[in-house]
DNA sequence: GATGAATGAGTCTTCATTCAT
DNA sequence: TATGAATGAAGACTCATTCAT
């Protein structure tokens, strides 16, 4: 997984490199923490932009700052360079919507609200989620890629949602459903339009789409019209 | 700009295959009229499987039985064939869809089962459905694509579902809602699953998904309970 | 081994084309048949000029008279155009000169004046010398090459060097002597002599060596001496 | 320019290697002084195993336990330290070897016998052997080398076999004889011996060879009964 | 129209060499 | 002195495109 063997970062680090701490060998040093950051954000951008293939590690290289061949003292080839992308970014990123989304006691609606807001703050909004279509638009020539997206991001998100729905189902707050069914389709909507804002919405002129707001309360208003007890 | 080889629809005649008169030599004309066809099928399997870039052209033409120049006969390059590829395949697929979907003089809440059945029958379980996710992966190369997609087969797809729900309000059927806001959102569930079972699920360990009935009987029981009048 | 999969040259054609027959497909098919062995030949002298690292394809190409891709039309890549320049000059090299030691019936000592004789003027004196020179120098990074270079040429050649000798012991035309031990000895200054006017000899002043004529029939004298049943 | 690590001669100090004087710093001092003579080690062996071309400087450094940027403290770039790696070696094992053979005032007969012994104790069987392989890998790329291992290594070795050969005759011990086609014909079996051993016979099966002792003897057998007064 | 041999620009990847520390 | 990060020229290999047949 992620960056350099020499990486002295212990935790999951995306990229952002650690501040350097104390004395020792400076300048360099701090580059080469830095490094494997900016090459994975230069590469982040340019694969969501592109394509896998249609980008040249040159120009990664060119946009992170450093030659070609500083590249290949990170990561072994183009392939990896890809795998790290997705996992690099795509953890932390899952990691920290976890971290908002812990149960706080509130009632499940709202409980509700705050994971579909705090989904597309954290993730839908960012430049990371670019990363969706990506894994999508090459699945078909790294499966593992795919796999790993469904496993470690795709499920572990819905399982928070389901976690939800579940307990305001036991809490009686929320009708009886098929949980299964629904998380999927509930998710649908801000994950298309996810990928959507990274494809099809720059190349339209602009008003396309309308307002995100509207789209995620209106989204919101029938989820809870779905769960609701009465009717 | 040729329609695709399993195409019902006998219009839109493609740019390159000469309408076949009477009777003379036959079988040659008519793999000459196939020709297009068949390397717009070749063509589209191979690009929805691997993306564009990483296609080679020369697989393209093996699948299609003809040789890498035959295919220069008929489309001027690799971008004029993927034009072509998105084009073909997609114009008689919303042409097919539209024509099933005609207005019955049912009641809407049927009118909205129909669509949703007959998109997913017509479109998103067809291999056509791939496309959606090669448009969207290729958006950042080719933005007129992105641009002919959105504007021939999304919004054209949108406009039919907006009217049926439009109508349904108008009589009353179903209470007043944010039209703009809901198809989005009630068509997502649909694509994105379709762009999923091109990408996603055939990496993973089979029965990740739910089945397709229910999720559709899920999806229209909720898009019908937030349109419910009672409540 | 040997060429492309497309060669219909039947026995083993070290890569000077077949004369094209009959009608058909012209110019370009002769072109294709021709092609192996003029790259087989470019090859040959670079390699053994340079070495195998030290050669670039594209002089290889270039040398040919053919560009850089069509060396890739026939060889899969650098190495197998070294296994392929191996196998294909060395092969019809055994052939050609096993047959001309074919045993004629004369006294042994003849044919050992012959099979000294004809060897250096159909191995050693040739350009295919040079080979030995180069599968000795890449035989730690292509051992396959080594064993087949020993296998298939060195041993037939001493093997024949073999039984003309055993058959002058029989006949007791020679003294008996250690026929494993003599036979590599024997050949000795003949492979050394031939590896070396492709290595050290063109570097050095000219008239280093002694002129070959002198040095084959030195060497005999000491061959048949050691043989000699008198003394 | 430095001499080999195991190297027993004492004089001919390396370029680089300043004298160590006293007490001082020791230990430190002491690497210092056998950083050259460790790099040139390592580089003999990968050289000679893989060719100059196809060894990496940094795979030389590591096998020194150095960084790649100490090795351009000693050796201005790779084709210096190619030079030094032939010259270091070879120089100390022709002095040596000379050393050994020095006129003893034995029957000539003798002379020769601990000749060809000599010869392939300190040289035939040292790892140095290789050398030659290499120098005649990379003649076509570094003639100089060629021509210095020509004049400095094998005239020498061959003019000391020339003048036991020549007193011998002188001495009424041997038959007269062509003395400067012999000398080469004498030296082959054992250079191409040792050639092989450091190419051919390590990809080949276990026992290919005859032993060397077998192979000496019989060599030596041969020398003698060309050069014996009678028959 | 159909073919497939030929081309060469374009990319990935390697590695000798430099240089700030 | 020693290091190893950084560089970029060089070379293997691919593939869209052309064109003689």
């Amino acid at each position: 997984m992620s960056p350099p063997a020499t990486s002295k970062a212990p935790t999951r680090t995306p990229g952002h490199a650690p501040v350097h701490a104390g004395g020792g060998p400076r300048r360099w040093a701090r580059r080469k923490d830095a490094r494997p950051g900016e090459l994975l954000e230069a590469a982040l951008a340019l694969f969501v932009d592109r394509g896998f293939a249609a980008t040249r590690l040159e120009d990664v290289a060119r946009r992170a700052g450093v030659s070609k061949g500083t590249l290949y003292l990170y990561y072994a080839n183009k392939e990896e360079l890809l795998k790290a992308v997705v996992r690099a970014n795509l953890i932390p990123l899952i990691d920290s919507f976890a971290a908002e989304i812990q149960d706080s006691g509130a009632p499940c609606a709202d409980q509700l609200r705050l994971f579909f807001r705090k989904w597309w703050e954290t993730v839908g909004a960012t430049r990371y989620a670019g990363i969706a279509k990506l894994v999508v638009a090459e699945s078909g020539n790294f499966p593992e890629l795919a796999r790993f997206f469904q496993e470690e991001v795709i499920l572990p998100v819905m399982a928070v949602l389901a976690s939800i729905v579940r307990r305001g189902i036991e809490l009686r707050e929320f009708r009886e459903i098929d949980v299964d069914a629904s998380v999927p389709l509930w998710m649908s909507p801000l994950v298309l339009r996810a990928i959507w804002e990274h494809s099809i919405t720059p190349c339209c002129p602009p008003n396309f789409d309308i307002p995100i707001e509207r789209f995620l309360e209106t989204h919101l208003r029938y989820v809870l019209c779905s769960l609701s007890t009465e009717g």
